[in-house]
DNA sequence: CCTGAGAATGAGAATCGTTTTCAGCTAGAG
DNA sequence: CTCTAGCTGAAAACGATTCTCATTCTCAGG
């Protein structure tokens, strides 16, 4: 389950990075740049919300995290680094990862259209377990 | 090809929205409000940003266009009302829409995850013929 | 263990996209 | 034609994100 967050190479480990990484670790469903600013606060009581900002972004330029499509205000979730799918709950606002992936195959991409796909982005959208 | 976008039931069919309607079918690929705004403009220069806002909103809620993930900038595509998926091209930001559609199954995801799905987004990022 | 270079930081200003406000205009039912 | 609820533009407000810059801190190399 726990697979550790890391930083990118080449960049310094500063207590601020830390804490970020930290309250993005704890984190269980999605969240919000000044949620997790919030939360790595506490951890870490002088960091500021532009340095939360900064290492999300490098998060999510590292695969760390990933943004969803949300109705205005824009979330992100944590990522495993295999491959994976998001589960959005509408109702209570979760997601779960899934492994499940059936997206259409390269080769079929290609013959039709002439596209060569790079990374697909799928996201489900519906009710939770705990919410049905 | 020329599918006819149109406004929701209930709505005025007003110059200004049908502006909006003209510049959202003749766009190519996936563009930003502001481009909207500056195209349909020419059709109809007493269009205000914020009447482009609006409306984008409501081809949004009914189905017309699309948000894309983009990388900071909110895009939009154009969309069919039958199922479909797109084709980002992160080389000339065009977009391609595909029929093709692998998602994992309802009955599947219920299994495994207790979830049920109402909708899912599929964005295919990659190079498309014209870039290759 | 020091030291220095430059990477990283916080605070707040600036910027950007988007929404709201509000007084005036207009589509379209009757 | 008339009337009214719906629609509008302009500008202000707003919230999220980025930038600026003086200061602090990391860590590679002595």
């Amino acid at each position: 389950m726990a697979h550790e967050l890391s930083l990118p190479d080449g960049v310094r480990a500063t207590a601020q990075r830390r804490a970020v990484l930290r309250a993005v670790g704890e984190s269980a469903g999605s969240f919000t740049v000044a949620e997790l600013h919030e939360r790595a606060r506490r951890l870490e009581p002088r960091l500021g919300l532009a340095t939360t900002y900064r290492t999300v972004e490098l998060l999510r330029a590292s695969g760390g995290v990933h943004p969803l499509l949300g109705e205005g205000r824009h979330t992100y979730v944590r990522c495993r680094p295999d491959h994976h799918h998001h589960l959005v709950c509408t109702s209570c606002g979760g997601v779960e990862e899934t492994e499940l992936c059936a997206a259409p195959s390269d080769a079929e991409l290609h013959r039709k259209h002439g596209f060569h796909p790079a990374v697909h982005e799928l996201d489900i959208y519906g009710t939770c377990r705990r919410c049905a």
